[in-house]
RNA sequence: GUCCCCAUCGUCUAGUGGCCUAGGACGCUGGCCUCUCACGCCGGAAACAGGGGUUCGACUCCCCUUGGGGACGCCA
């Protein structure tokens, strides 16, 4: 059997966290499979939903990394279709047509919920006579589910999860409008599109039983299900878009690298021994259902951190500079000068050794950038102090005789200053660094010197000489 | 409330009856390295929710309790 997965997310914002996570599994258990994924957006909630929303889904996925086959289905586009099933249901005595008013229904669950039962439709019209049909209403129609009996889900995550078709009520099928409810929808598009696995959140799980009834009841083939336990916040509730979930632009924003937070949201649930750094082929190469865990994961930013801190350390250079100049250019509200740009591949594996982000790689590449007199942090500030200014003059001396301007000579040059002055290296170090970077912390003090080139080093030190 | 699901360090997890005096990672923390900050290296604290069974033997199987989550819409 040919494996298609598919995402089905509803358009009602942007992609988030919990969505790309579902989105990636579905991905990888295609491709581990040699399979498809295929985009569904559910959109039959025609209030809610919007074509800017179904935009940024695209463009999530595409930052992650993730890309699907063919056209993105519309859900709402095929309505003609879902109202077709339903009619089928219906001439096979399968379904019928229900004549409640939304307050008869409001009051069924008030009155279930006060005697403590479950809140469910009671069947009224089931069985009724279509000769009492009101003739000013028009129905709704709901499928006639077995009463007896249970119904079985075998969920290759969560195991077999049985219901009580007594717990279970007729649910609606086919809106007053004609409109499809998303339980029809869902099982005739995964139906017709030929969906052999069905990977979302287990918060469907549920709702799998009772779509399982619709499946039973067309005597379609039941695809196989998987419920991947949800993410929760940082307080163990669900999250979702009104609670603390961000889209995956909020953390492109952050200066997370796609490759990081898809080996994070894999991890979240999923894993492959003690094996924690895994690259997207080495994903492909592993995922599989059975790897998936049972419970809940809490989202940890600090874990992402340090995974993106490994990927930026990891990542081509050339592509990190090009990232780390589009980040300052935005951080600095300006296009970079050609100096600047020179000396960002100088500096590059210097910095990614101290950043966890994109936008603290920035921060500390800022020093590279000519913006003369330096803004100076506090800290700094204090390490110019006292004898400084003198020492820094001697500096400038030296350094202004160094005819060729490589690490090599400057470090003899500046040990050789230290020793002369009879200074450990850090009396010269912190206050040539302060000048240099206006921080008290950087790349190494050579680096720093041999990366921002002789005119502007003695510059920056001059600014600060007795 | 009813039903369903879940339960190992703070967090993500390994563990599928003896290999567990429970392993790894993040975070925290002591030290080394050192011109600062990082990186790196060495070390530390830190968990099987509780109670019953089953078994020669339970983190692993069963039951109950507790805790957490989810679903109960003419939303998806």
């Amino acid at each position: 059997m040919s494996v298609i997965t598919r995402f089905a997310p509803s358009p009602t914002g942007f992609l988030h966290i919990g969505g790309a996570r579902t989105a990636l599994f579905n991905w990888l258990f295609a491709k581990h499979h040699g399979g498809e994924m295929l985009l569904r957006i559910e959109d039959t909630d025609r209030a809610r939903s919007t074509d800017a929303a179904v935009t940024a889904i695209h463009e999530g996925l595409h930052w992650l990394g993730l890309d699907w086959q063919g056209d993105p289905i519309s859900q709402f586009a095929r309505a003609d279709r879902h109202a077709e099933v339903a009619q089928q249901l219906l001439a096979a005595g399968n379904a019928y047509k229900c004549y409640c008013t939304p307050e008869e229904l409001a009051a069924m669950r008030e009155t279930a919920k006060a005697e403590g039962r479950s809140l469910r439709y009671d069947g009224r019209w089931r069985d009724r006579d279509p000769a009492e049909a009101p003739s000013d209403a028009s129905p709704v129609i709901r499928l006639k589910a077995p009463q007896t009996g249970a119904t079985v889900v075998n969920d290759l995550v969560q195991g077999v999860v049985t219901v009580q078709n007594s717990e279970l009520d007729d649910m609606v099928l086919l809106r007053a409008d004609g409109t499809p409810t998303y339980m029809l929808a869902v099982v005739v598009d995964d139906h017709d599109m030929a969906v052999s696995h069905i990977i979302r959140g287990d918060d469907h799980l549920t709702n799998a039983i009772r779509q399982r009834q619709i499946y039973d009841l067309m005597d379609w083939t039941v695809p196989l299900f998987a419920h991947i336990p949800l993410i929760h916040g940082a307080d163990g509730a669900k999250m979702s878009k009104r609670h603390g979930a961000l889209g995956v632009e909020a953390y492109a924003e952050m200066g997370i690298l796609p490759a990081a937070l898809r080996n994070y949201l894999l991890r979240l649930g999923w894993s492959h021994g003690d094996e924690e750094i895994i690259d997207t082929d080495q994903a492909i190469a592993w995922f599989d259902l059975d790897g998936v865990g049972k419970s809940a994961a809490r989202f940890d930013i600090p874990r992402l951190e340090s995974l993106n801190s490994h990927y930026i350390r990891a990542m081509d250079e050339g592509d990190l500079c090009a990232l780390l100049a589009q980040q300052l250019v935005k951080t600095e509200g300006r296009d970079l000068s050609q100096a600047e740009l020179a000396r960002l591949p100088l500096a590059v594996n210097a910095l990614k050794e101290r950043a966890k982000t994109l936008v603290e790689l920035a921060d500390k590449a800022g020093f590279l950038l000519d913006n003369r007199p330096l803004p100076m942090e506090d800290k700094a500030a204090g390490l110019l102090t006292g004898d400084a200014p003198a020492l820094l003059s001697r500096a400038h001396a030296v350094l202004s005789a160094v005819e060729d301007w490589n690490v090599e000579t400057l470090t003899e040059v500046i040990r050789g200053l230290a020793e002369a002055e009879e200074l450990k290296l850090g009396k010269l170090a912190q206050p040539l660094r302060a000048a240099l970077t206006g921080r008290n912390s950087s790349p190494g003090i050579f680096d720093v010197l041999y990366f921002l080139g002789q005119p502007e080093s003695l510059d920056r030190i001059g600014d600060h000489m007795a």
